[in-house]
DNA sequence: CCCAGCGTTGTAATCGATTCCACGAGGAGG
DNA sequence: CCTCCTCGTGGAATCGATTACAACGCTGGG
């Protein structure tokens, strides 16, 4: 592959002027510009980037760590960090943890290693010294949906507790009370948080929040699947499950169907993070939906503001309640007087 | 961060025998050798990929170009490849073209850039002379998925013609004779070589696929969601829509719905491209099911074959029928001998 | 006792860019 | 006409690694 070298040659000028056009820097006269184009032009000459980037110690790139590229909204957020991040003149290298601290870490170590510009995070647990030596040592750093307390970072997330209040209202008001939920893995700041909002709005209704209802998860399919069927083997068994996310919500949905149950006759089904595919599940499953576009987006931008020199700053955006079916009919209350 | 000399410096000796330690080469003394490891930790040191990429001449990194991040297909198949690749020393860069051949050009422009070792594509179009000019030039390639006619790239695929056969014996099984299908894009071979299986199935069992029952879609959820109304806007709209990919199919479920029509008693529904997501959909979809993962990791053993000077393979793997409720009742004929 | 050969080490060239510095030409001003 | 400045340009240092080559000390065989 032609070389700065080579397009000096063939212009006959020297590599600082090809630089120059390169870049263009003001100094260089019009005939010099025109020959060097010329010649990049008829070599078919690209920037060797990984030069430019040991040269200027920068490499224009992101990175970002995410805790499952298979989840939806992960995707999803992937897809907005990306766009806004190319908006702005940067790539981006995704690195799926696939919910496990040691990938995590394999991941940040490689990125660091090829010296990304600025790390978007979305811890999947309580930050390995690795990581939080990074942050420290002053690798610009944004965490994404979830973040670790307590660490200098700017954090973009959502907000869910507003809307978790407003799902407790409507299971409420739809009579249920006996509610459960399977939470995401403690280490995590949603796993944390949900429960907690979930436990402080059933506490608003006077509803608790028995141990027996409240099961431990990982964010994955399979621990939906097995928390579920153990609500389902309680002796009295809760009337609603919530999911902290999609894919437990999919494995809650499996071990429902495999009992030959019925959503929302005999269970009702709540998630969180919205996706497409709710709409036409069977049934809608109601879900509290976050900005996700927004999301990566204000993360991307707090990241670069951060890379570039300007104060980044944290941002947390409001999630809403998106009531389908899975939580029993919309009916008005005045309808359902018997249960 | 620190260099190379910093370590040199540390471990008193030159950066030369750092260099030989960090790589293993045989020829270092035992008293060095641990001199050197115990600078390197001191310090924290970590390799600097960039300047080492440019001496080196690689980058041990894979491009991935994928049509669409947001098909749950390519995230699996994203998925997979980053695994194969990992197991096998390299990282992976993913380019998200979402459709668009000017996205997918900017990403292999951008992938060039940076010098990676390999690109794996899934072709959004026909191909750019950007594309097509790097792999003449020799820049190791291999197609997934979907590939060009008339490059010399090796090609890892799924083979989807028994499969449709079934599909289409299947639904004639069910007494279903006027069929349609939401094409996709004539430019991808996937978006033709499914129409044409499909006809060819057609022309097994006598059936006709007049033009009217030919959408054009664009594998995104819109076209889907178009292309169905149009169907049901026709004097005898079909009995079944087979959609050439998931989202078209999720977009055609939208349309259907919208309508106040029931699947699959007012009209049947099959998709080509297999997700968790069909099992939970109302009703449950009937789907051509790739092998995505064996296909992710095939890809990538192609590439790096030709990236290590070994000869590449061509793989197609067989697709198979997932036969599930949309297409109609899975009762035996015999029942449904009224219609 | 000398020298060949081995193992270990350092010096320096190199990869492809960017950029500081110096230099020459040419125009403006005194 | 001389000086000073500006503009355009090239030479060369530099980024952080890898690696060819040369040199060193030591051992053992002749």
């Amino acid at each position: 592959m032609a070389s700065i070298k080579d397009v000096a040659a063939q212009a006959g000028v020297s590599v600082a002027t090809v630089s120059r056009v390169l870049n263009d820097h003001p100094s260089v006269s019009a005939d010099a510009r025109t020959r060097v184009l010329a010649a990049v032009e008829r070599l078919g000459y690209r920037r060797n980037a990984v030069a430019r980037s040991l040269r200027t110690d920068q490499t224009h790139t992101l990175g970002l760590v995410i805790s499952d590229v298979l989840n939806p909204y992960f995707t999803e957020l992937a897809r907005s960090v990306e766009e806004e991040a190319r908006a702005l003149g940067y790539s981006v290298i995704i690195g799926n943890a696939d919910e496990r601290p040691d990938l995590q870490d394999h991941h940040v170590r490689n990125l660091l290693d090829r010296r990304i510009d600025g790390l978007l995070v979305s811890p999947t647990d309580g930050g390995s010294p690795l990581m939080l030596d990074a942050a420290r040592a002053g690798t610009p750093m944004v965490f994404v949906d979830r973040w670790i307390p307590g660490v200098d970072v700017p954090v973009v997330r959502a907000d869910g507790q507003a809307a978790v209040r407003d799902l407790v209202a409507h299971l409420h008001g739809l009579g249920h009370r006996r509610l459960a939920i399977i939470a995401g893995p403690a280490a995590t700041t949603t796993g944390s948080e949900r429960v907690e909002a979930f436990r402080a709005a059933l506490a608003e209704y006077g509803l608790p929040l028995p141990d027996a209802c409240i099961g431990q998860g990982d964010f994955q399919a399979d621990s939906g699947r097995r928390v579920t069927e153990g609500f389902l083997d309680l002796p009295r068994p809760p009337e609603v499950v919530f999911a902290a996310d999609n894919l437990m919500a999919l494995g809650a949905l499996d071990a429902i169907r495999a009992r030959g149950l019925r959503v929302p006759d005999d269970i009702a089904l709540a998630a969180f993070d919205d996706i497409p595919w709710f709409v036409h599940t069977d049934p809608p499953v109601t879900a509290i939906a976050q900005p996700t576009g927004e999301l990566g987006r204000a993360a991307v931008r707090a990241l670069v503001d951060r890379i570039e020199g300007r104060p980044p700053q944290s941002v947390t955006l409001p999630a809403r309640l998106v009531v389908r079916r899975s939580c029993g009919e919309d009916s008005p209350p005045v309808q359902r007087s018997t249960p």
